[in-house]
DNA sequence: ATAAACACCGGAGTATAGTACGGAGTCGAG
DNA sequence: CTCGACTCCGTACTATACTCCGGTGTTTAT
């Protein structure tokens, strides 16, 4: 089995070594063996999780969670339902999260569409009155 | 003209006192005036400035771009355009970061979708296989 | 007049997710 | 066998945005 310190997981991984040696101290990578030369000696199957944790990040979890799922894995009396919950959990705080910013943006394009082509003064800008005055209760938000 | 201590502009701010000092030691907001007590002291114009702040937040502004859009409005060079600007490229950051989550959340639903009602193993479960295996090259993220 | 409530300050702590430093030890190629 | 590259470690620092602490001074209500 193919051995790889750990400046080359991290390459393969794309994050950098300290990040791992940060993903160990928080206890999302286990202890990896070390040779006498203390040095930190990974295999394919410490990859794989690397990339796991990389790819949960991708699909929005933070460490804490991805924590979460692969001590789930562990667990063997976790049930695929678990996982489906968590993942239901996170993709509806997404869906939150895209309507308040669509919001957000809608409104300060909106602003921003009235700040007409000519050289509208900073007093009449309508993006500082917004700012200044606030906007009448946006629904939305 | 009403004045008012800091905790009671906190409050109709809907801020924390302690958030009022942390603005004002990042220069977001100026040093109010003081009586000998050496309490703050603050009128209107400083709520105005503060619900400016908050409102800014709530618009998607880091406190960092809130700094750069009071100083602007000082800055009787500034036209409305520049505000204009500096909201439009918010607008295009918030329609990426909109973009990204959403392919998350499609991709964490579908693969939640798979996870079908039975007790699947843990092994099985399609959320857990996409972290191991990676999805095959998803275009969107 | 006295006590509760409020305000002062610098500094520390929180949470998230890393990145950088620097002196010492180790590995590998020539 | 030597030299440069790599790795070790703990610690400190980055950035964002707060939030809390604790000892002291001030205001206000009874």
């Amino acid at each position: 089995m193919r051995t790889m310190k750990v400046s080359q997981l991290a390459r393969e991984a794309g994050i950098n070594l300290e990040t791992m040696r940060y993903y160990e101290r928080i206890g999302l990578m286990p202890k990896p063996k070390r040779q006498e030369s203390r040095y930190r000696y990974y295999d394919e199957s410490d990859l794989a999780r690397v990339r796991f944790i990389v790819r949960s990040k991708e699909l929005g979890f933070t460490l804490k969670e991805t924590k979460e799922l692969l001590s789930m894995r562990i667990d063997s009396e976790t049930i695929c339902e678990a996982m489906k919950e968590l993942a239901l959990r996170k993709v509806a705080d997404i869906r939150t999260r895209i309507k308040d910013l669509e919001s957000i943006a809608s409104h300060l394009q909106s602003l921003a569409n009235q700040c007409t082509d000519g050289e509208m003064s900073i007093e009449e800008c309508p993006i500082v009155n917004a700012l200044d005055e606030g906007w009448k209760k946006v629904e939305t938000l």
